[in-house]
DNA sequence: GTCTGCATTGCAATCGATTTCTCCTTATGC
DNA sequence: GCATAAGGAGAAATCGATTGCAATGCAGAC
C-alpha cells in the first residue's frame, strides 16, 4: 500500500496525496475530502523510511544510557521518551554499557539513523571518545547531556547542583548535634565526585574530620562498608552516594542493634522509590529526576524548534526528610 | 556524504561501494582493500532510511511497555533490548499508556516504521483493539508477548505460570500453619486474575476461606488496605499481588505493633529489589523476569531467522524465602 | 587470430514519498 | 467574447542505497 494505489483508488495523482497527508495548501475541497476518505478506509500512514529519505531526517531522537541497573536513568529516559513523542518524536533508546569506546560506536550508530537530536543520560557520557564522536557525526544535531556537561557548540547540559545538595546534608546532620558523619562513595562518576565535593566542602565548614568510604555502589556495597566500620568506629551520621547505599547501611546498622536515628542517621541521594520503603524510611536528597528529565526534552525541543535555551540548565536538589 | 562521494574517491562506482560494505562477493582483492581504505577514512556509514527503502524493512523491533511506573517492565524491556542488540536488530521502544486505543495507534506507528517484529510487554496488550490492529498493520511481522497471550497466527508467548506460583505460595503459608490468609490484588489484568484464580485454588486445596481485598496497586495501597484490615480482622497471612503491595502491608503491620513472621507471614510477588530492601526482607515469588524477558527475545530470534519456536512458552515461578 | 568463458565492474531501475515546475481549467474583468 | 490571472492537479526529478543485467577485459582454447 503506498500513495499511488491511494491516489489511484481516489482518482488522483501521488502528489496530490502527499499534499492532502502533509496538509499542504493548494488542494480544493472536494479532492481533499475524497483522498482523506481513502486514506481512512484503508487506515493508510506512510512509509517512514522513504520520508525520511527525501527530508534527510527521521524525526527520531536517539536515547542513550549507559547504565540500566540504575533505576534513576531507566526512569529519566521514559520521562524524556513520553515527552518527546507528545511533541511527535520518536525515540530510539539504546543501553551503551560503560565501555567509552562502545559508546562512541551509539554515536555513529545514531548518526547513520539521521536522528534529529539526541539525549545522553548521566555523567558517564562526558568523555573525549564520546564528545569527539559527535563532533565527527553529529556536528550539527542538538545534543543534551542529563547531569552532566560537555564542550560542544551543539551541546546542551541540564544538571543537578549536587555539589551544593550533599553540602547541605552535611549541614543539616551538623545542625542535628551530628559530629562523626562518614560518607559512602559510590562508582567513579563525574556525578560522583561533584557529590563528594560537596561533602568535603560541608566537612569544612563545619569544622568536621571528613571520611569517605568506598563501595560499589549497590545495596550490599553500602551494608558491607558499613558493618566493618560499625564494629571498630563510633559513627553517628551516614551519607550514601545513592539510596541504595545508604538503604544498605541502614540495615547493617540495624542488624548491629543500634536504632535510627537516635544513635545514627542516614541520609541517602535521589530520593528513589526505594527511600520511601526502607524501615525506618529514608531520608533523602531529591535530585529533581522529574524535573530535571522534563527539562532535558524542553531543551531539545527548543532547540530543535529554532531556540536557543541557556547551555547549562542547573537544577537545585531539596532535602526530603523522614525517619532517618 | 554517500556511497557516491566515497565511490568517486576510490575511483570506482557507486554499485561497487555497495557492494564491499555488504560483503557481496564478485570483487576483486584489491578494489576491496581501496575502498575499504576510504570508508575507514571517513568512518562512512550508510544512510539506514534509504537502505530500509529499498530493503523493505528497518531493522528494528519495536518494544511496547505499558506502564513505564512499573520497574518490572522497564526491565524487561531492557533486557530484552540488550538482547536484540546483540544480535543486530535496534529496539524502538515506546510507552503506551494503559488506555487500549492508544495501544493500538502504536502498532500503526510501528508499521509505518517497517518494524521486523514486536515485542509487547505485559498482559495489558491482550486486547481485541490491539489484536485487531496487529492483524491489520502487521499482519506478516513476528509479535511475542511477554506474559500474555494472543490468538494470532503470528504471536507469540512466553509466560510466567503464576497461577501455580501462587497456588504454591498459599501451600507454603498453610505448611507454615497460616490459616486466614489474605490476598492483596492490584489492578485488572490478565497476569493478576490468573494470581487471583491460583489463590483461589490454593486455597480451595486448603479447606481455606479465601478473602480477597482490592488495592490499587501501589505501596499505598497496600498499606491503607491492611491498616484498615488489622483494624478489626485477625490475620496471619498475607499475599500481595506485587512487591509494593506486600512492602505497604508488612509496613502497616509493623506499625500496629504486629510481629513479622511471628504474628503474620506475608509473601510478595515479582521479587524486585524492593523484596530486599524491606525490613525484614520480603519473601517474594521470583516470576523469573530475568529468564521470561530472554526467552522473549530468544523467540523472536528464533522466528525471524526462520525458526519455529513453541506458540506459548511457560516459565515457572520460584519462590524466594526470606524473612517474612 | 578469433572465440568462448569467467571474473569484475558499471549502468540504470527501483524502493516510497516529497517537491518543484508546468500545464490546464475556470473565473473574472474588460 | 476574449485575455489574463489564479488556483488546482499532474509529471518528473530527487533523496541514498541496492541489485539485475549488461558490458568490459583478460586468459586460455581452438
Amino acid at each position: 500500500m503506498t500513495i499511488y494505489d491511494i491516489a489511484k483508488e481516489a482518482g488522483v495523482s501521488g502528489s496530490t496525496v502527499s499534499r492532502v497527508i502533509n496538509g499542504r495548501p493548494g488542494i480544493s475541497e472536494s479532492t481533499r475530502r475524497r483522498v482523506e476518505e481513502v486514506l481512512r478506509k484503508y487506515d493508510y500512514s506512510p512509509d517512514e523510511a522513504a520520508r525520511g529519505l527525501v527530508s534527510r531526517n527521521s524525526g527520531m531522537i536517539g536515547i542513550l544510557v549507559s547504565d540500566i541497573r540504575n533505576l534513576h536513568y531507566t526512569e529519566g529516559a521514559y520521562i524524556i521518551e513520553k515527552k518527546l513523542l507528545e511533541a511527535g518524536f520518536c525515540s530510539i533508546i539504546f543501553n551503551t554499557g560503560e565501555e567509552p569506546g562502545e559508546k562512541a560506536s551509539y554515536i555513529k550508530l545514531l548518526a547513520s539513523r539521521r536522528v534529529k537530536g539526541v539525549v545522553l543520560i548521566g555523567s558517564s557520557f562526558c568523555t573525549d571518545e564520546v564528545s569527539d564522536a559527535i563532533s565527527v557525526h553529529l556536528p550539527d544535531s542538538p545534543v543534551v547531556i542529563a547531569n552532566g556537561r560537555m564542550d560542544l557548540p551543539n551541546a546542551y547540559s541540564v544538571v543537578a547542583d549536587e555539589e551544593s545538595g550533599v553540602r547541605d546534608c552535611v549541614r543539616h546532620l551538623s545542625s542535628l548535634g551530628r559530629s562523626r558523619i562518614v560518607y559512602l562513595d559510590g562508582r567513579d562518576t563525574p556525578s560522583n565526585a561533584a557529590k563528594r565535593r560537596g561533602y568535603l566542602i560541608g566537612m569544612e565548614e563545619a569544622c568536621l574530620d571528613p571520611r569517605i568510604v568506598p563501595t560499589d555502589g549497590s545495596y550490599g556495597g553500602g551494608l558491607e562498608a558499613m558493618s566493618a566500620m560499625l564494629k571498630s568506629d563510633r559513627i553517628d551520621g551516614v551519607i550514601g552516594a545513592v539510596d541504595l547505599i545508604a538503604a544498605g547501611a541502614e540495615r547493617a546498622i540495624s542488624d548491629h542493634g543500634l536504632s535510627i536515628p537516635s544513635d545514627i542517621s542516614i541520609i541517602g541521594i535521589d530520593n528513589s522509590p526505594f527511600a520511601e520503603i526502607c524501615n525506618p524510611r529514608l531520608t533523602s536528597l531529591d535530585t529533581r529526576l522529574f524535573e530535571l528529565s522534563t527539562s532535558c526534552a524542553d531543551v531539545l525541543l527548543s532547540v530543535l524548534s529554532g531556540g536557543s535555551p541557556e547551555r547549562v540548565a542547573s537544577i537545585p536538589p531539596a532535602l526530603v526528610v523522614r525517619e532517618t
